[in-house]
DNA sequence: TCTTTGTTATTTAATGGTTAATAAATAAAT
DNA sequence: ATTTATTTATTAACCATTAAATAACAAAGA
């Protein structure tokens, strides 16, 4: 190899030997027309000799764009790309920058901190994911004049952003729940859920899945806070969802069905079930949310609510482009369509 | 909304307004030892005050730093970011990429070219996974100071990379197929094998793999030109297994095990199989490539070669910070682990 | 007192591609 | 010959960081 610091031509060194100004090497390459073909050519020879490209960097700042968009990721990784949900959702997102030539940056807290990572996120766009956004973010965002769309965020917020409306999906699939005779019941959040109350009165989606359980309870003559009826908090991982089974059994060995608020976590409650030759849904029913893949793959299949995670990529992303480009100004907010999908792990109650 | 262009503040007007220098005020932020208290605090008050926080592009070219490593996709995304494998990998990246404070880059083909992606990507390390490099992609890298680390790629070029041994983990987990007296077999390969032996003589990892089950099915005294046994080809997703079972069928109606490279078709065609009643594995036996989670969750569940995803992101990403930092010179080459995994979708064969 | 040396504080200039604004040169029209 | 239009090319600004240069000032020595 060469111990010599190779250093790359720039457009000032095509410029100098070329005879010509930058303006000019830039212009061949961006704007020929601009130019006399005599000069076009005479650059483009230069430039193909010395094996000259423009710097990225240096493009980016003068063009005042990185020709990427950020997905931020609310929790450190452990909790977010291992979620096949967000990664179907990332999925969408990739698809979009693809088609418009754009990179997609995942960016995780920066020294711990996502303000942090905001305030120097090289992108043009940001897609926020499960996330109640504190209100620094959003003005650090609007300083920096970069737009934001959120998926599965604070509805409420004047945010541009796409949802399923998840109090009514949760509802509904409470309902077929209660339907069948269920009454023992253990409800899995997540634990963002914690914060929901404490740090602001921002609805974010745990709380209004919990909104959604509880009318559809009321119906039943039941509540959240009735006996009969347990919470637990999980984060939203397959391994989470193992390691729940002995604390719902420890906290309500009554129960006769678990409702959770994603299908990674009752996968690995399902998964755990199997080990133990646990009978489901003889003994014990699941409920799932989201409707993965692995969801059908599994046996006995999940009973969950369906909501497109590919398709919350693609419309959030689009949107996202739509801000960038100008083409829209005004907080535009997508509600997608959900389905509850009953599949074999929801079974009757046999007193 | 204010209708007016907020122009953000830059270090110019943060110096002009203090009465400082630009480089003053950049010291106040990185190096406030270097400057006297008085002015410090002038500065920050300033700053402050007026709302600044650093351009992250004019940051990136000053420090010729992009703090982001891309993941440089080898196909477009519907043929890699559905597949669980590359995002287990993608994962393991993540979590370096956390660790370090760096933000991941997920680069498509730009205007449909790779070559023009690694011309302009905005990153300061790449890692590719499941291609055989071109030297003028290497070329660009080279020209550009980007460090590079090849996962799945080609062992035999000169490049940075993290494999398996993939001709022994093929020629090992044929070996249990064909102990099991399977005779009639299915090869799926992957698609990239078709451009293997035509572009170059970059031995990919589909042509390595190929080679492994030569030489078990050699050691039975077979070939791959036997009768027998059929290849076919498919892309990586489950979509494709889906609709893979129809081919195999046609055409080898006598077939008793499907062998694939990955996991995800494997499941593709375990799924078919399921929808059409037909027994895994008394009727025909299904074994895959790479053992992801869905592989222990389906029924039967998949025996296949496992092989460490998240690992090999990690490892990858590790390397690819050495070369970044410069704590290494020498082209590494990492093998890391793999292990045969024998599960019930792999059954003897009943003459 | 005047120079030398050392220390601290601050500024200049370079980094690199793009483009608005400007200038220069040439052709066309009056 | 003079004005107007068109083509072609250049200057300067954008922006944060930092090596290198400079300025300011004090202490030490002649």
């Amino acid at each position: 190899m060469n111990d010599i610091k190779k250093k790359r031509p720039t457009i000032k060194d095509i410029a100098k030997e070329s005879g010509y100004s930058k303006t000019a090497v830039s212009f061949a390459f961006n704007e020929p027309s601009r130019l006399s073909s005599e000069a076009v050519k005479k650059i483009l020879e230069t430039a193909n000799s010395l094996g000259y490209f423009p710097n990225p960097l240096a493009r980016n700042l003068s063009l005042q764009k990185h020709f990427s968009i950020g997905f931020l990721l609310p929790q450190n990784i452990n909790h977010t790309m291992n979620n096949p949900y967000i990664l179907k959702v990332i999925e969408g997102i990739s698809k979009v920058c693809e088609s418009e030539n754009y990179t997609l940056t995942i960016i995780p807290p920066l020294r711990s901190s996502i303000e942090e990572a905001v305030k120097s996120a090289a992108v043009d766009g940001l897609i926020t994911m499960g996330m109640g956004l504190e209100n620094k973010i959003v003005e650090i965002l609007d300083k920096r004049n970069i737009p934001l769309v959120a998926i599965d965020g604070n509805p409420s917020q004047n945010i541009p952003s796409v949802n399923i409306d998840d109090e009514r999906a949760s509802h509904d699939i409470m309902c077929e729940v209660l339907k069948r005779g269920h009454r023992n019941i253990t409800i899995v959040s997540l634990s963002e859920d914690l914060f929901t109350d404490k740090i602001s009165n921002i609805k974010t989606v745990p709380l209004l899945r919990r909104q959604g359980y509880e009318r559809a309870l009321k119906e039943y003559g039941l509540s959240l806070t009735d006996e009969r009826i347990s919470i637990l908090l999980s984060e939203c991982t397959f391994e989470d969802g193992v390691n729940l089974y002995s604390q719902i059994i420890s906290q309500q060995p009554s129960v006769s069905c678990v409702v959770t608020m994603s299908d990674i976590v009752a996968i690995g409650i399902l998964y755990k079930l199997r080990v133990e030759k646990i009978d489901v849904p003889a003994t014990l029913s699941v409920v799932g949310f989201d409707n993965l893949l692995e969801s059908k793959l599994i046996s006995p299949r999940l009973t969950t609510v369906d909501q497109p995670g590919l398709d919350k990529g693609i419309f959030a992303s689009n949107l996202l482009f739509d801000y960038i480009k100008g083409k829209i100004e005004n907080t535009t907010r997508i509600e997608v369509p959900y389905k509850v999908i009953i599949r074999e792990s929801l079974g009757e109650f046999n007193a």
